[in-house]
RNA sequence: AGGGGUAUAGCUCAGUUGGUAGAGCGGCGGUCUCCAAAACCGUAGGUCCCGGGUUCAAGUCCUGGUGCCCCUG
C-alpha cells in the first residue's frame, strides 16, 4: 500500500488542466484524507463547471473543503485562504491541491500579516492615478516593487495609507510559515507544453458539453465583471457570446488561449519557486503509475 | 467570359509626395508576499504573391501572370 506518512500534509501543485484534482482524488481514495482547495477561483460559488470544481461523484469519494464556499459576488484573497486553510491543518491529513502559486507560497513561506484594506479605501484608491500613488509611497517599498504594475503599487499605497507603515516594513516582519516546506510532501506536476495545450482545448470543449453555457445563462442576470469570480477563464467570453458580442467559436478560442496563457504563467511561477518539490511529469505517466511514484516518495 | 477590387509577420491590417517596412492580436521568455484564473515587463518572426520594366532608388509607379473577393452576363 501507499506509505505516505499519515500526518504529513500532501501539497499538489500544477498548471491548469494538468490533472491535479484527479491525482488528489486518487491519493484520498487510496489512503484517506481531506482534499483542500488551494485554487483562487474554485473557492467561489457559481461557475462550477467552468472552474472545474469537483462534481457530486468526486465529492462522494472523499471529503472536499474550501470549494465554492465563498459567494460569487464575495471578496477573497490569499489572506482569507490562509486563514481558511489553517483550520484544516490539524484534522485528518489534508491533501492541498490547486494552481494558485501565491497560496502555496503563503502557506509554506509565510505571509506578512497586514490589516485588511477597508472597502472605501480600495474604492478611493481605484480612482487615483499610478503617478499619484507612486508619489505617496515610501522609498523602501518603492524600491522593492514593480512600479509599472498598477495593482502592486496600489496595494502598497493602500497598506501605507491604512496602517501608516510601509509594505516593505510589514514584509520584513513576516512570521514563520503555517506549514514549513519540510513538513509536507510537495508534489509539483509538470508536463510537456503541447500535451497540456491539447488537454486545455479538450477540457474546454468538455465543459461546453457538460453545460457551461447553461451555467453562463444562469449567471447572466448576476453578471458583473468586477466580481472576483468573474475572472474565471471563459466567464467573460461565454457572457460575451450570450450578449451577442462574439460568436461561440470566438468565445471558445479566446477562452482556450486565455487558459494556455494562464498555464504558462503557472509554469513560470512553479519553475522558479517549486524547485525543491518532487517533480512529477504527469504527461508521461498514467494515474496508477503516478500513484506508485507518489508512493515511492515516502520511502 | 467581361469589368472592378485585393494580395505586406502565424492572424487582422497600417504603410504618408517612390528612399529596402510597422501596429494590434497570437507565439516565446520572465517578474510578482493579500484583486493572483489578477497585474506587469521583455523578446523573436516578413524572399512586402511571382516575373519583367521605369528609376540613382519600388511595398509604393507601369506591364504580364497567378490566387482570392465583388459586380455584370
Amino acid at each position: 500500500m501507499i506509505t505516505i506518512p499519515p500526518d504529513k500534509p500532501v501539497l499538489i501543485a500544477g498548471p491548469t488542466a494538468s490533472g491535479k484534482s484527479a491525482l488528489a482524488l486518487h491519493v484520498a481514495k487510496a489512503q484517506g484524507g481531506v482534499i483542500v482547495n488551494a485554487d483562487a477561483v474554485q473557492v467561489f460559488d457559481g461557475w462550477r463547471i467552468l472552474t472545474a470544481r469537483p462534481d457530486d461523484a468526486d465529492l462522494a469519494v472523499a471529503p472536499h473543503v474550501l470549494y465554492g464556499h465563498v459567494p460569487f459576488d464575495g471578496d477573497y484573497s490569499v489572506g482569507h485562504w490562509l486563514r481558511d486553510v489553517a483550520r484544516h491543518l490539524t484534522g485528518p491529513r489534508p491533501i492541498i491541491v490547486g494552481g494558485t502559486g501565491l497560496n502555496f507560497n503563503a502557506l509554506t513561506q509565510g505571509l506578512a500579516e497586514i490589516p485588511a484594506t477597508p472597502d472605501d479605501l480600495r474604492t478611493h484608491a481605484n480612482t487615483l492615478t499610478l503617478q499619484h500613488l507612486l508619489r505617496e509611497l515610501d522609498p523602501e517599498t518603492t524600491a522593492r516593487i514593480d512600479t509599472q504594475n498598477r495593482m502592486r503599487v496600489q496595494r502598497a499605497w493602500e497598506v501605507l495609507q491604512n496602517t501608516g507603515r510601509g509594505l516593505a516594513a510589514w514584509q520584513d516582519d513576516t512570521q514563520p510559515p503555517l506549514l514549513p516546506p519540510e513538513d509536507a510532501i510537495r508534489i509539483n506536476l509538470t508536463s510537456d507544453t503541447d500535451w497540456l495545450n491539447d488537454r486545455i482545448t479538450r477540457r474546454f470543449d468538455q465543459m461546453l458539453d457538460q453545460g457551461a453555457l447553461d451555467e453562463a445563462k444562469a449567471m447572466l442576470p448576476h453578471w458583473n465583471p468586477n466580481h472576483l469570480s468573474s475572472k474565471a477563464i471563459g466567464a467573460s467570453e461565454l457572457i460575451g457570446y450570450l450578449q451577442g458580442e462574439i460568436t461561440l467559436d470566438q468565445a471558445r478560442d479566446a477562452a482556450i488561449i486565455a487558459s494556455r496563457q494562464y498555464a504558462k504563467r503557472q509554469r513560470t511561477w512553479f519553475r522558479s519557486r517549486h524547485k525543491d518539490w518532487h517533480q512529477i511529469p504527469i504527461d508521461r505517466a498514467d494515474i496508477s503509475a503516478t500513484l506508485r511514484f507518489v508512493d515511492d516518495l515516502a520511502d
